[in-house]
RNA sequence: GGACUCUUAGCUCAGUUGGCUAGAGCGUUUCUUUGACGUAGAAAAGGUCAGAGGUUCGAGUCCUCUAGAGUCCACCA
């Protein structure tokens, strides 16, 4: 390949994935090749030689999103980070079946063609998902590959492979026979658009405004004397109740009133008529009712609130389901009211309650309303039968192993939370009612087959077994016949499993890649994958599933607003990949992001990315250019001039700073010295100098630690210029992380004094410009007693475009520049200098003002004593530096 | 009600256990058609680190309070 004088990501990257791909440098080494001696379990992870992450899986029939693309940028850098410092290393793709996700996106398909999910049984809407699946499935992968995740395609795991349902069956049957599943009748959260249960974590609360209505229930007297009761409060014909949700009064079973609260006190006991209905219903006492709120009375629904089925449980109250499954009130409603939705029946009950003078008042509240996190339709805490799992003591064991610090997260706060969440998780709802998902691996006692050893068996068979052959929709067992419950996981129960399923973990030999060195996934998903891994990782293996977690926030739009189709703000990743290529995305989203924050995110950081490509590429033709021209081509590479040494020095620098970002995640740091390494040191100044040099070896050698240091960054452009050049040979993905470098640390000090004797001339130079008697053109440089300056002249020349830089002999002349060590004059006619005055004012004034506060510091003696000697000794050095420059600017003042 | 996070340049953000004159990118201004790069080079302007106390020789950094922004959990008849 040839350097085109500019970076053109779209040449090469797809052909150097297919590169990387077709080598054996995604895959983990050989087990064989990795020396077993440096591997123990006791060892830190740290020093074992393996190196293993998992990709969150997406959605295997969706596109990636933004937040992928950060997701892939921050996963892929670290591993190949740590595959260039020589661990075998294993960064698995997925994925995900995305249960529910990709139910609704089904469903919504088959209504547009006229059909209802009910036309069809379970097992034929999951084999008519699995088609629809596989016809949509191709371009996440796709994307990955153009983002540049470096990772081993062979392992690539569908959250429904065998193995992975495999192994979700063994812990569910390890629970089963522990104890830690039960079926139960409960108050569910319940989506009546698509009929399936969901966990807690799975509803949205959102604030929203309603009424608070006030009901008047009657009270009946069913005492033996026939009277209501004398005292005052029960002259009252009734009891006020406040109620949000009117259409539930079919289903009261109770009105609960505080048992503190004096106004109701005596009325406990009593019963009263439920309007629209001929039954009647006790007044019953119970902490739940606040006194504080609406009328202090509050009707008890048992089968449709949450609260009411605890309240039901106390006082064994009958849960009396009124609204159906999808929705519509129940025929116990009576006809006027059967099959009529939740709303319609709201109000016409209403209507209805206020003809009949029932309904008193109504007041504007705001109260929060559970919602389907997926479509948005109002939650029916619904009565069901379901799968829980026991989380009590898995939520124990996980505390117990946080608190002990075995896991390191970043950012750190997210431990306090995820113990918070830990302490107050309520049990958990595994059974979903959709189709699409692993088959929950249960079957119900119905019936015998027509042999006598059922008969005899019947009975004492369990009402429930465990079997694994989900494809049958009936088993036989000992002549008892069992039906599959046709309920599927909870997808996060199944996810839980994944750092276990993808490092191939067994009971018999464990993994060497588990626990995984990393967990890198959204901060959104703390509770609903991280807190449930953990404790599967537990469960299962004893061990926690992986040893860090870092946690990315959410990209924002430019404005640091929330992306959503709704505002049109959302930014496509596959896009700017295509305008800018892959590497400038990912140093883009990296820029300025840190653990946990959810941030900004636009287009120019991106541009900026591209421009560091840009320039990394143009660095690499003229090294390419020289490397060219040479003749000799044999030269012993060693520094031989103090940019070299400096350079030498910076590269170094950066590679342990690099080193020391990527243990503690730092990445938006390491990309930060990456850029200005590259482009401020080694451009700007290195290479310029390098144009009187060309020391062929040392910029082969400088260039190639450049190369490999950025690439877990900047991943596509390293690798094609790593291929490109004539030296190199072999794939950049897999050379070792380059060895320190050698230079004389003196000599590189001195460069930064010629830097700063450059840039001063520059400064000048510039001020001189602009000022009124304008500086026509550059002057050349006269230096006295000064060595440095004298001995780099042509550098020196080069460097500012000074027409000539020579001694003075003796007689300066000019502006002397303001730089303490140095004397250096600029060669200006006496007009020049004269308006170059007040800038020298100036400059003696700042010069003061920072005297000043230098001083001060010294003047305080318990500076002098109680801070660190060498803070103490730079600030006197600091003094004397500037006494002397003031009284120099002064005497420049004077001659002037 | 409980928990967490944030407030630093016009914008988006760094700033590790407190320590030299608080940094970067983008944007702005001026200069340069210079040899790889105009997707460039050289230089500049721009900050009472939200506010008030406190600890300390020393606070953007630690503590307390106040104000504002945001997130999560629980509850809300």
């Amino acid at each position: 390949m040839k350097f085109t004088s500019s970076y053109e990501p779209k040449s090469f990257e797809s052909e150097i994935y297919q590169g990387w791909e077709s080598s054996p440098a995604f895959n983990p080494k050989p087990l064989t090749s990795v020396n077993p001696a440096t591997f123990s379990k006791e060892s830190s992870l740290k020093n074992r030689p393996f190196y293993s992450i998992v990709m969150p899986p997406p959605n295997a029939n969706g596109n990636l999103h933004i937040g992928h693309g950060l997701t892939i940028a921050l996963e892929d850098s670290l591993t190949r980070f740590y595959r260039l410092l020589g661990k075998s290393t294993w960064y698995v793709p997925g994925a995900d079946h995305a249960g529910f996700e990709t139910w609704v996106v089904y469903e919504r398909a088959l209504e547009a063609v006229g059909h209802s999910r009910f036309e069809y049984s379970r097992d034929e809407l999951y084999a008519r998902v699995w088609d629809f699946v596989q016809e949509q499935r191709g371009n996440m992968e796709l994307q990955v590959r153009a983002l540049g995740a470096s990772c081993a395609w062979n392992d690539l795991t569908f959250t429904l492979d065998e193995n992975v349902v495999s192994r979700v069956y063994k812990t569910f049957e390890k629970m089963w026979n522990d104890g830690y599943i039960y079926r139960g009748e409960k108050l569910v959260n319940y989506c009546p658009k698509h009929e399936t249960a969901f966990a807690d974590i799975e509803v949205e609360h959102i604030d929203e405004p309603g009424f608070l209505w006030d009901l008047k229930y009657e009270l009946v007297n069913e005492d033996s004397d026939g009277f209501l009761d004398s005292s005052p409060e029960c002259h009252k014909e009734y009891i006020v109740v406040s109620t949000t949700r009117p259409e539930t009064l079919f289903g009261d079973q109770a009105v609960a009133v505080n048992p503190s609260d004096p106004r109701y006190k005596s009325l406990v006991g009593k019963r009263v008529k439920l309007p629209l209905t001929s039954r009647t219903i006790p007044i019953i006492p119970d902490e739940h009712a606040d006194p504080e709120y609406g009328s202090g009375a509050v009707k008890i629904t048992p089968a449709h609130d949450f609260d009411d089925f605890e309240v039901g449980k106390r006082h064994n109250l009958e849960n009396l389901r009124v609204i159906s499954d999808n929705g519509h009130m129940l025929p116990v409603c009576g006809d006027r009211y059967s099959d009529l939705t939740t709303e319609e029946c709201r109000a016409l009950v209403l209507k209805d309650l206020k003809e009949q003078g029932i309904l008193l008042d109504s007041h504007k509240i705001t109260h929060s309303v559970a919602h389907c996190y997926k479509c948005g339709t109002v939650i029916e805490p619904t009565l069901k039968e379901q799968w829980f799992i026991d989380t009590e003591k898995l939520a124990k064991t996980a505390i117990s192993h946080l608190k002990k610090n075995e896991i390191s997260f970043h950012p750190a706060s997210k431990q306090k939370v995820l113990i918070n969440y830990l302490e107050g998780l309520k049990d958990w709802n595994i059974s979903r009612q959709i189709p699409w998902g692993i088959p929950i691996p249960m079957f119900k006692k119905i019936g015998t087959a027509s042999s006598a050893t059922g008969k005899e068996n019947f009975d004492s068979a369990p009402e429930w077994i465990f079997d694994t052959r989900t494809n049958l929709k009936e088993i036989e067992i000992g002549g008892v016949l069992y039906a599959r419950d046709e309920d599927t996981f909870d997808t996060w129960f199944s996810s839980s499993h994944w750092p276990i399923v993808c490092t191939d973990w067994t009971e018999e030999s464990g993994s060497p890649f588990y626990p995984l060195n990393v967990m890198e996934t959204g901060a959104d998903i703390l509770f609903a994958w991280v807190a449930r891994m953990i404790m599967m990782g537990l469960y299962i293996t004893g061990e926690v599933p992986f040893k860090d977690v870092y946690l990315h926030g959410l990209v924002l739009d430019s404005k640091g607003k929330k992306m959503s189709k709704s505002k049109g703000n959302v930014i496509n990743p596959m896009e700017l990949v295509d305008k800018y290529g892959s590497d400038a995305f990912r140093l883009g989203i990296l820029r300025g992001r840190s653990a946990g924050m959810s941030q900004a995110f636009s287009e120019e950081s991106v541009i900026s990315g591209r421009n560091l490509c840009n320039k990394l590429w143009n660095v690499s033709r003229l090294i390419q250019t020289w490397v060219d021209e040479a003749e000799n081509k044999n030269d012993v590479l060693s520094t031989s001039n103090m940019s070299e040494d400096w350079i030498c020095r910076e590269i170094d620098a950066l590679r342990k700073k690099v080193e020391k970002c990527m243990s503690s995640y730092r990445f938006a740091e390491a990309v930060e010295e990456i850029y200005s390494t590259i482009w401020d040191k080694y451009a700007d100044w290195f290479l310029e100098s390098e144009k009187l040099f060309k020391n062929l070896p040392l910029l082969q050698k400088t260039l190639e630690s450049l190369l490999i240091i950025a690439h877990p960054f900047m991943p596509f452009v390293t690798e094609t210029i790593w291929q490109t050049l004539s030296w190199t040979s072999g794939m950049l993905i897999s050379q070792p992380w380059p060895a320190p470098l050698e230079f004389d640390p003196i000599s590189a000090e001195e460069f930064e004094r010629l830097m700063s004797a450059v840039g001063e001339v520059r400064r000048v130079l510039s001020a001189l410009k602009t000022q009124k008697h304008a500086l026509k053109s550059v002057p050349p440089i006269l230096y006295g007693d000064d060595s440095l300056i004298s001995d780099n002249a042509n550098l020196v020349k080069f460097l500012t475009r000074c027409p000539s830089v020579s001694s003075c002999e003796g007689s300066p002349r000019g502006i002397r520049l303001a730089l303490s060590g140095r004397e250096i004059y600029l060669d200006v006619s006496s007009e020049i200098s004269d308006s170059y005055r007040e800038t020298l004012e100036d400059r003696i004034l700042s010069v003061g003002r920072e005297l000043d506060a230098l001083e001060a510091r010294m003047r305080n003696p318990n500076y002098v004593d109680k801070a660190p000697a060498h803070l103490v000794e730079e600030t006197r050095k600091g003094i004397e530096e500037k006494t002397a420059l003031i009284s120099r600017l002064k005497q420049e003042l004077t001659v002037i």
